[in-house]
DNA sequence: GACATCACG
DNA sequence: GACGTACGTGATGTCG
């Protein structure tokens, strides 16, 4: 897209302020949309308008011979460490706004122009550094914007032109604003300073004043020297006091002309654009006047795409997420790189396109173990790529090398690719586009190394996108969606490696194959990001995105890979304990029985206690087995029956033993000695995280014997483990949301709330409060973060239906709020088919209008709840993404595992405090800015060397 | 692969 | 009037 040509004195070169561009045109025309889905484009009709006009509409005498759009890059500039302050008025964008970003970058390319941006610097900056090199080389430059900042710029070769107002601002115009020539503009922005970006100035002195000091006593460092002299007191007194600060507004103001440029100016040679990639961009704008008067200026005829204009939408898919199917799949256009030079041609293409997509393909799904096999890169439909860097000879295995199989095929060596591929992963203007990125993450980060680090960013993940757009209504897996929006099915792993113990890992397929398989994920997964991106703006959601799920991957890539130490001495002599003790109970068991019996099987069990002994009050399921859980075996123990209590005790032990110690031991990774799980990012139907492989949010806690596994997870030789969770966070925020009064004075005095709510039920005062009465309390404030029902109250506490009535008819008399927000709820979910957490998270609810009262119950249930436990998981995350920053200080802390509403960390000991004196603050704020709490949250932490310690 | 059971928040 | 009934997960063993 860029070509090359030398800057001359006949050149023009044309810079466009494309940050400052999208914020005025945000705010000066009219919001428009786009008429598919609602989008809103506004911005983005303003700014593809511009570029017609500047590149394709122009004059011959203005035409530009170099061209580039100009971003700020995400993240702080230099500016931020010489004064934190710097921009920090600023307010948040608006959620209309955002989605526009990356629709501008697109324009941008879909014009033929470059984007351009750096990290550290400001588009002011490049600019000002191109800028530079055009007048030196005695070239023109027009820089596209009113920016008063930019006005420093201006030369006789330089001058700036108002996009919006189609006005030249030059030496004269510069003098009319400001008083000075262009270059002692910076002087007066140092004295008068700027509200807008926060530039501090000297107080109490603006641009008049500060031209009148400066004509008089000259440049700035010169009128500082001799402030003293200035003869009115308010002035001399207030330049005197704020020299300092003056100094540093020089410096914040003082554009950087000599930035060591990604691109120099001569690529930024113009081309005619690729008619193509154009056309196929405005039609997804449904831009139409704008596609007219292109194809009238570049004399294109009518592509496919824009045929496709007219004709129906697809049925069958749903409405709301329809999706073009128009661009057909085609695996022979894949290739297979195998030579440095083509895969540098393919980053090449990447970093042009601005957006890429990035899979990794490895011999296991176990990201913490896996190891890399190849790379896939796709930059544009059907063009995407497959890099083999550990394939092994067909007939090998990794561990096996070549010994017995065929030769490695030709592979470029991993260490160089990575090296290849480094700059393209870590620029900031090209988007990384994953499925599921957090496994991708994690394995780049294990091939760090040579001082090197690997960190794609900015990336996006089409799976967490999906999740956002439609938490709970079905699956994100990138099969899944290429069937549904698509139509597309894509090849599935089992039909390139096979099923069972003859499966084949990635690094035995052969090339061809691995090539059209792998290629096929990228090019699904930038499709899918083209197609649902835009979207969460649409729906609403682009800010939950943003500050809860995009940054994800990244954080919790690292904990899977910190993974936490198992003492596995104590889990193996904890297996042989169980071992024992259940070998005596089963004993114990058929002595009871009279019969030996399979103990672990309900069936068994059903039969002998029901049919066999012929005890009372059993019950079937719905399969017509006997119900033998532990409600039931617990009553018949009750009842004075020896047998029930057996196969209990023998269950409890059969459970810790399979589940905890058998398995966690089978699980401790041979390389790094630590047990690693996953976390799944997209699985609940609230934004609950899960945690498989093994699952470490169900370590046993509630028992005595259970609490033993957890002593054995501990901290390495001079550390400690500390477990931070956030107390009553669900009970907190229904007092929020339902605006309980006597709850949220109770958790802003610190009462105990369990004992607070059963001193209002049941008329007892606190001080004398039983644990009988307190444990019941608490059972009702569960039931109604659960959505209660008097059945299942009476059922979990053990008293009548009737009692049960009762006690719920009084909490809702004790705590008004709670049945209003339980109608509102279920009438939201009724109306929109999802409720949305005070955070913004929108979460369907499946079955609230089914017209099966057990479904629809159910569904009402869920819809009460979804807005607690979801808000719960909001806050946990946005605490997640800030840990990192905020423990970045505590050397050798590291964050390893979440359950819920703890985050456990492991830290030299002597930094125990530290961490807990960060961490703590970090997780109460969490909420903040984005909303304030009636309620404030709450967070107990402490440090042991074990997991059951830290509690 | 479905089901029942049970570990956690 | 009967029916089934507290929210969200994942791992295990049995059985067909």
């Amino acid at each position: 897209m860029t070509a090359t040509a030398p800057i001359d004195k006949n050149s023009h070169v044309v810079l466009v302020d494309g940050s400052a561009y999208i914020f005025r045109a945000f705010h000066a025309l009219p919001p428009l949309t786009r008429k598919t889905d609602g989008l809103p484009i506004g911005a983005v009709a303003g700014f593809s308008n511009m570029l017609f006009k500047l590149m394709v509409n122009q004059s011959d005498e203005d035409r530009p011979t170099h061209f580039a759009v100009i971003f700020d890059a995400s993240g702080n500039t230099f500016r931020n460490e010489i004064y934190d302050l710097y921009k920090a008025n600023r307010s948040a964008l608006p959620e209309d706004l955002i989605p526009q970003f990356p629709l501008t970058r697109e324009a941008t390319l879909a014009f033929g122009a470059p984007s351009i941006e750096m990290t550290g610097y400001e588009a002011d900056d490049l600019i000002a550094t191109y800028a530079r090199i055009a007048d030196e080389a005695g070239a023109r430059c027009t820089i596209i914007s009113s920016d008063k900042d930019l006005m420093q710029l201006v030369t006789e070769n330089v001058i700036m032109r108002d996009p919006m107002k189609n006005k030249d601002i030059g030496i004269k115009e510069v003098i009319e604003k400001f008083g000075v020539e262009p270059a002692r503009v910076i002087d007066v922005q140092a004295l008068a300073g700027d509200s807008v970006d926060n530039i501090p100035g000297v107080p109490g002195i603006g641009v008049k004043t500060a031209v009148l000091l400066l004509n008089e006593y000259g440049p700035l460092e010169e009128l500082l020297e001799r402030s003293g002299e200035i003869p009115q007191k308010g002035r001399r007194e207030k330049m005197l006091a704020n020299k300092d600060m003056a100094l540093l507004s020089k410096q914040l103001v003082t554009l950087k002309t000599d930035i060591d440029l990604e691109v120099p100016l001569e690529d930024l040679a113009v081309t005619d654009p690729d008619v193509d990639v154009l056309f196929d961009f405005l039609e997804r704008m449904t831009f139409r006047t704008l596609t007219a008067r292109v194809r009238a200026a570049l004399g294109a005829g009518e592509t496919d795409g824009l045929r496709k204009d007219d004709t129906a939408p697809d049925a069958g898919a749903p409405a709301e997420l329809d999706a073009p199917k128009n661009v057909k799949f085609d695996a022979e256009k894949y290739v297979c790189v195998q030579d440095a030079a083509t895969l540098r041609e393919w980053v090449d293409k990447a970093m042009k396109a601005g957006v890429v997509a990035v899979d990794l393909e490895t011999n296991s799904l176990d990201s913490a173990a896996a190891k890399m096999v190849g790379v896939c890169l796709s930059h544009a439909d059907n063009e995407a790529c497959y890099i083999p860097l550990g394939h092994v000879g067909v007939g090998n295995s990794a561990e096996g090398g070549d010994m017995f199989g065929a030769a490695a095929p030709k592979q470029i060596p991993m260490q160089e690719a990575l090296d290849i591929l480094e700059p393209l992963l870590h620029s900031p203007s090209v988007l990384k586009v994953g499925q599921n990125f957090k496994y991708d993450l994690g394995v780049f980060q294990r091939y760090e190394g040579n001082g090197k680090a690997l960190h794609p960013a900015p990336y996006d993940d089409t799976m967490l996108i999906s999740y956002c757009l439609e938490t709970g209504l079905r699956g994100h897996g990138m099969d899944a969606m290429s069937e549904l929006y698509f139509g597309h099915k894509a090849i599935s792993f089992k039909e390139i490696a096979g099923t069972g113990k003859s499966q084949k890992t990635f690094d035995q397929i052969e090339l061809d194959v691995a090539t059209k398989y792998a290629a096929e994920d990228a090019d699904v997964t930038l499709r899918l990001w083209k197609f649902l991106k835009p979207k969460l703006a649409a729906a609403g959601v682009a800010t939950a995105y943003e500050t809860m799920d995009r940054p994800l991957p990244a954080v919790t890539a690292q904990m899977e890979n910190n993974g936490i130490k198992v003492d596995r001495t104590e889990l193996n002599r904890l297996s042989g304990l169980f071992a024992q003790k259940m070998a005596q109970l089963e004993d114990e068991a058929y002595e009871i029985a009279g019969t030996k019996f399979n103990v672990g099987s309900p069936k068994q069990i059903g039969e002998i206690l029901f049919d066999n002994m012929g005890l009372e009050g059993g019950k079937k399921t719905k399969t017509g087995a006997w119900q033998t859980g532990v409600d039931v075996l617990e009553k018949l123990a009750d009842e004075g029956q020896a047998l029930p209590r057996v196969i209990l005790d023998w269950r409890q032990y059969s459970k810790l033993k399979s589940t905890y110690t058998d398995a966690l031991v089978s699980q401790i990774n041979p390389d790094t000695g630590r047990v690693h799980t996953s976390y799944s990012l997209a699985a609940t139907t609230t934004g609950r995280l899960s945690s498989s492989d093994p699952n470490l949010q169900n370590i046993p806690i509630r028992t005595e014997m259970g609490r033993k596994i957890r002593d054995a997870f501990v901290a390495e030789t001079g550390h400690v483990l500390v477990a931070a969770d956030y107390s009553q966070i669900e009970l907190r925020i229904l007092a929020h949301v339902a605006d309980l009064s006597t709850m949220k004075q109770a958790f802003a005095d610190g009462v105990d709330i369990h004992a607070l709510t059963a001193s209002e039920m049941f008329g007892v005062p606190l001080s004398e409060m039983t644990p009988e009465i307190r444990r019941n309390a608490k059972a009702i404030n569960f039931g109604i973060i659960y959505g209660i029902s008097a059945f299942g109250l009476a059922k979990n506490i053990g008293i009548s239906r009737g009692e049960a009535s009762d006690y719920i008819k009084t909490y809702f008399e004790k705590f008004p709020g709670i049945k209003a927000y339980m109608e509102e709820a279920k009438a939201e979910a009724r109306e929109y088919g999802y409720i949305t957490t005070i955070l913004g998270r929108k979460c369907h609810i499946k079955g609230i209008r089914d017209s099966n009262q057990m479904s629809r119950a159910f569904a009402e249930r869920q819809a009460i709840n979804a807005p607690i436990q979801g808000a719960a998981a909001d806050i946990m995350r946005r605490a997640m993404i800030r840990m990192p920053e905020a423990i970045e200080d505590v050397e050798g802390a590291r964050l390893l595992l979440q359950v819920h509403d703890e985050l456990v960390f492991e830290v030299p000991e002597a930094k125990a405090n530290a961490l807990i004196d960060i961490i703590v603050p970090t997780m109460e704020s969490a909420h903040k800015p984005a909303i304030e709490m009636s309620v404030p949250l709450l967070v107990e932490a402490k440090a042991a060397k074990n997991w059951n310690d830290a509690h």
